[in-house]
RNA sequence: GGGCUCGUAGAUCAGCGGUAGAUCACUCCCUUGGCAUGGGAGAGGCCCCGGGUUCAAAUCCCGGCGAGUCCA
């Protein structure tokens, strides 16, 4: 076993007469030119030395710094690359937001699959860090928001081959020389920069790593990512795993944009230093105006926490009162003073991370990036409103946006304010809620019980210490456990999820060692039909997996169907009944074996194949089209092609009207009929990513050096799918329908071609069908629809009052039924033919008139009404049981109405005889 | 991707197996010089849709549609 003690000796420390030490207070390696230095620098060995102290020779602004950093790097041969999306499930699915510049080129260009954009590079990438969201503002130095200044370089050993870079560009040495030159530029002390040991190690890679700490602030960490997981590996790491050395290396160096400001200007937290203004304006609009001594207390204290142990929201509460009173006031004093500046401090980074993400165009959703988006922006109008920020959320997130220079800042706006909206109607749906709740709790006495604070938190979005707001004024009580949000958390645990086995791995092995398929449908879709080798066939459960050197059948993939068709020999003809991509090796599945080592012919079916390949180019442009009408944030969330129908869907922050359909179909139709020609190319993926931008990814990230775009009139995508030549072969794109398939995105399920035809003809039958019902016209179909709706529910409440009014004769005019005199009145047992409704009717008339009233009726079944007068000892559910019980049913109710029955209608003139005996029977009692 | 909650009068919601209700809004009448208001009467419901269970479903079960919410 081996540690990497040896990785840090770098030839640069020896040739700088740097000194190896171990910080005496937490036993951390350390590297520094001051040979007396007795601690890493650190917190909390060591405290902030800059506040009021600045570190650099002059003061940097944020954008300021950010060049700085970035032409110092171009300087020193590294390109510039422009930063990418803060929604990095954009390229990748492990991962929902950016949280460092690496996420940029993982996975596919650190392992060495695709080339980077420019090696060496140099970016500051913007990141959201959701973890730190309850230290923002408190801490005086976290932020959810930040950018990463970086500069890497992509290594591979000179004895490896097949990676997409070779050889190395730099490495250790030269990334600390960097950073000393860097620091060396801006004026810092070099004798007071410390350069701990601290391996790293993250999401399957690991490697050496040296923390750059500068009078006791963390300004970077310069990452050398070189091993990866392996069981049998010679390095033991601090999480408790094995690791090996990996065929490529890479320079992952992390420079935090905003600590480098804030060092370079000496504030007291980080928050003044890189967005003043906006905590000018939001001091103003919140009406805080400190005396001068009140701002004096209040910066000791941030100077004083800064220079605690604090790294999160239970130290900062901890600390208040050690820091209240070596300023020697009241704990409260000083919480009164300092709490509502930390709101506004957090108020400025939630804004800036949600004009990331809006920028970046995450669309609000309850599900991803986009349920993220929403909580945070809960989280700073809740804000807003307890320390009294009244200017609208939208435009505070407008004055980030405007700062980070996005373009689209109309549609920010807009997200903003839709948004806000939906939270106060949930708060205003919610805050009824809780107050009827409240008010029942009050009547009763009792505190409104935990089990419904979690129902309401989990099922409504209504925090607890919001609901106890409202309790109290309308009296009622509320505890609110400490565990709360763990109590929610248990509650979802049971929420096993399954691991589904995919079918194609278990057969994986199988196909490794066979060569690629060359798949000949790239070279020309409109052919369908070609010859080809019989490499291997696996016999199957349910049939054969046939392996050729050459296919023009197309496997399933990005939302495409497989090719259906034939493979022919002289013998026999096998039908190709689906086909997938399994590596790199076309797996056609058949019913006949065509035998290994013979030439087939390949057929496809082409109405098949050509009806996928029109939805699929409309596709291309319903999407297209979507984006023209609802505006440059639409992206494709997915999307699935059959033969008669295809879907798309596509994220928006709104419903989608019916105009706005029609809108988007009218301008598909209208690429149709353009006639564009449709065309593929293939390019290095980092040209086409410059070109087009990561718009192209809409259907998914394809990996490999050279990607195929497709381009169909003005909308260019990345896509392995096969498509029709010219879009008018298209024919005709019809949506036929629209549908929410959740929150921010909207399913658009659109036919084309003969499908389109078919589509509207079936739906021209109907309405012609449902015309000849009517007997009217098509056109006049709505209208006589809505007036057979009216006069059918019209005629119901005639028939109501109908019922009643027969009900009310049949009562009055002498009956036809047997009069039984009981002591208090008199009951009548009468059999009536009718329907439930008219046995109410009757029998409730027979009540306002005094009398009991006991009907039966043999209409459907045998049923049952009773009905007993006011002061009138019977139970008529009791009755109703007895008599239900002699037609094999049963029945109950009020004592004053009840109503029963049961499937033997024979027996109920028997049951209705029976009355009389019944009655005297209970009323004897 | 998964969990939970909710769809009843124009609006807000009760009812949760046994005769569909309240409040506001609406219409009309009365009180007042007029307004705020007060008193009275009335109209307004495919109880989201489709199956099932039951003598009986707004109510229970299953499926769908629509909305909300929490989590990964």
């Amino acid at each position: 076993m081996s540690d990497l003690e040896d990785a840090y000796k770098l030839e640069y420390f020896a040739e700088e007469g740097f000194h190896r030490k171990e910080c005496p207070k937490c036993g951390a390696m350390y590297w520094t030119r001051d040979e007396d230095r007795d601690s890493c620098g650190e917190p909390p060995c060591e405290t902030y030395q800059f506040i009021d102290d600045p570190g650099f020779e002059k003061e940097y602004t944020l954008e300021e710094m950010r060049e700085a950093f970035l032409s110092f790097f171009e300087r020193n041969g590294h390109e510039r690359i422009d930063p990418y999306p803060v929604a990095a499930n954009r390229w990748r699915d492990d991962v929902l937001l950016t949280q460092a510049s690496i996420y940029d080129f993982q996975p596919l260009i650190t392992s060495g699959q695709t080339p980077p954009p420019a090696n060496p590079l140099t970016i500051s990438q913007p990141c959201i860090r959701m973890q730190d969201i309850d230290n923002v503002g408190k801490t005086g130095r976290h932020t959810m928001a930040f950018e990463m200044m970086a500069h890497h370089a992509f290594n591979a050993r000179d004895d490896a081959d097949g990676y997409a870079y070779e050889g190395e560009v730099y490495w250790k040495s030269e990334t600390v020389r960097y950073c000393e030159q860097l620091l060396e530029e801006l004026g810092a002390d070099m004798e007071q920069v410390t350069y701990i040991e601290d391996p790293w190690v993250g999401g399957g890679n690991a490697g050496p790593a040296i923390e750059v700490i500068y009078r006791g602030l963390e300004l970077a960490t310069l990452v050398f990512m070189s091993l990866e997981q392996d069981p049998d590996g010679e390095y033991l790491l601090k999480d408790g795993n094995r690791y090996s050395e990996m065929d490529t290396y890479v320079v992952d160096t992390g420079y935090g944009l905003e600590r480098w400001t804030w060092i370079s200007q000496g504030t007291p937290t980080v928050y003044e230093a890189v967005y003043p203004e906006m905590i000018t304006f939001l001091r103003e609009n919140a009406d805080i105006s400190l005396s001068d001594s009140e701002e004096q207390l209040v910066n000791d204290a941030a100077r004083l926490s800064g220079n605690l142990d604090i790294d999160d929201v239970d130290d900062v509460e901890a600390a208040r009162g050690e820091i209240a009173e070596k300023l020697g006031v009241e704990t409260d004093t000083l919480r009164a003073l300092v709490e509502p500046l930390e709101q506004i401090y957090a108020i400025a980074d939630h804004s800036r991370t949600l004009a990331y993400m809006f920028g970046d165009e995450i669309v609000p959703s309850n599900v991803g990036t986009g349920y993220l988006a929403r909580m945070v922006l809960r989280r700073t109008k809740r804000l807003c409103d307890t320390v009294g920020v009244d200017a609208p959320l939208d435009k505070l997130v407008d004055m980030q946006a405007e700062r980070l220079g996005y373009q689209n800042r109309d549609t920010i706006r807009e997200v903003v304010r839709t948004e806000v909206e939906r939270y106060r109607e949930t708060l205003e749906r919610g805050g009824r809620r809780v107050e009827s709740l409240a008010q029942d709790h009050a009547e009763s006495g009792e505190p409104i019980p935990t089990q419904t604070l979690i129902e309401l938190y989990d099922s409504h979005g209504l925090q607890p210490d919001m609901v106890a707001e409202i309790a109290t004024e309308y009296g009622a009580t509320v505890d609110i456990p400490d565990d709360f949000y763990s109590l929610v958390a248990a509650q979802h645990e049971d929420e096993a999820d399954e691991q589904e086995t995919d079918v194609d791995t278990q057969h994986e092995a199988e196909f490794a060692d066979l060569p690629e398929t060359d798949r000949l449908y790239y070279d020309d879709q409109q052919r369908f039909s070609f010859e080809a080798m019989v490499l291997d066939v696996f016999e199957r459960e349910d049939g054969y997996d046939v392996v050729l050197d050459q296919t023009m059948f197309y496997p399933e993939g990005g939302g495409q169907p497989a090719d259906h068709g034939t493979l022919t020999t002289d013998d026999v003809t096998a039908d190709v009944v689906d086909v997938q991509l399994i590596g790199d090796v076309v797996v056609h599945r058949t019913d006949a074996d065509p035998g290994k080592g013979e030439f087939v012919r390949g057929q496809l079916e082409t109405t098949r194949r050509k009806r996928l390949m029109r939805h699929h180019t409309a596709t291309h442009l319903v999407g297209h089209a979507a984006r023209a009408v609802l505006g440059d944030h639409i992206r494709q969330a997915g999307a699935q092609k059959a033969t008669d129908s295809a879907r798309i869907d596509l994220k928006h922050f709104q419903s989608v009207t019916d105009e706005q359909v029609r809108e988007i179909e009218r301008r598909a139709n209208e690429l149709v009929m353009k006639n564009a020609s449709v065309t593929q190319e293939w390019l290095d993926r980092n040209e086409a990513e410059e070109t087009y931008g990561f718009d192209i990814y809409q259907g998914g990230i394809p990996s490999g050096e050279q990607i195929r775009l497709i381009h169909a009139e003005e909308d260019t995508q990345a896509c392995g799918g096969t498509h029709v030549s010219s879009t008018g072969e298209i024919g005709a794109i019809s949506v036929l329908s629209t549908e929410r398939i959740q929150d921010g995105v909207v399913r658009f399920t659109f036919a084309a071609g003969d499908a389109a035809i078919e589509a509207m003809q079936q739906t021209e039958k109907t309405l012609a069908e449902t015309a000849d019902i009517l007997a009217v016209s098509p056109p006049e179909v709505p209208e006589t629809a809505e007036r057979f709706f009216e006069e059918w529910k019209a005629r119901g409440k005639q028939i109501d009052e109908l019922k009643e009014e027969l009900a009310a004769v049949r009562a009055s005019g002498g009956t036809s039924g047997e009069e039984v005199e009981l002591d208090e009145a008199t009951a009548i047992i009468q059999r009536l033919d009718g329907d439930m409704d008219e046995l109410r009717a009757t029998a409730n008339a027979l009540v306002d008139e005094g009398n009991v009233a006991v009907i039966g009726s043999g209409a459907d079944g045998a049923q049952f009404v009773v009905a007993v007068p006011d002061g009138v000892a019977l139970n008529a559910g009791q009755l109703v049981g007895e008599l239900a019980e002699r037609v094999g049913g049963g029945g109950g109710g009020p004592p004053d109405f009840a109503q029963g029955g049961g499937p033997d209608a024979d027996a109920l003139d028997e049951a209705l005889e029976s009355v009389p005996a019944l009655l005297k029977e209970s009323l004897g009692n």
